[in-house]
DNA sequence: TAAGTGTATTACCATATGGCAATATGCTAT
DNA sequence: ATAGCATATTGCCATATGGTAATACACTTA
């Protein structure tokens, strides 16, 4: 246990924010540049009050900031880092993959002995 | 949207499996090498069928591998790769704290004009 | 000021999940 | 075979959380 107690629980509620897929699609909408609540949920399809409620959360966890212009309020990531870890994850998923059907290969050859 | 819904469901689910404290203690406790589920109990102070649930989810999700031996059953880290998304994240928690020190020096400076 | 638009909040439901006690299962040794 | 230990599973409870409809709030324009 080389990490205390209290910077393991800022770890996993990290990590917690990032482990919904309704913001991980929020995010990924905002990947092309800021956007205002409406426009994410066209781009999301996810409800109002939805959208809402998770820009809450992933401003109060400090990935994105909020800045009301007139009427609507931009969204923006703050923090492109999280699409670091999205796609180290992604590789390694995809790694997983590719290991997998290699073994299946290396059964395959086996049987036809 | 450059992620496509199902890989970005997974995603999330594997940041779901590390958002949560006492899963990452376990693993924390593994980080030294394999151990037995009493081992890890000991080490973590969580109850037997909670390490239990933890290390089934821990395995099914492919980062811990499972060998029984004799009474016991060990347990061992297969995917190391998470030890660095921990880092990463711990990493940028630690430089946040530094920018938000930072910004509050500098408040204090104007402060004080 | 009133109407309209965009966003936030609230209330509610359904579901998921962590923790724990109790029980079951599996292995070992006597 | 039986007793004993280690682990897994089940059932239960409390809590947390996502989704949605309804409502409240904020800003702009006529």
């Amino acid at each position: 246990m080389t990490f205390n107690p209290s910077a393991l629980t800022q770890v996993a509620d990290y990590f917690k924010v990032l482990s919904e897929l309704s913001r991980l699609q929020v995010l990924c909408s905002l990947k092309s540049g800021s956007k205002n609540v409406t426009e994410i949920m066209e781009e999301t399809g996810l409800g109002q009050a939805n959208v809402s409620k998770h820009l809450k959360i992933l401003a109060q966890s400090g990935i994105v900031s909020r800045t009301p212009q007139g009427v609507s309020v931009y969204y923006e990531i703050v923090e492109p880092f999280i699409f670091d870890l999205c796609e180290l994850v992604s590789d390694r998923l995809s790694v997983r993959l590719q290991e997998q059907s290699q073994q299946l290969r290396q059964l395959e050859g086996l049987r036809h002995r």
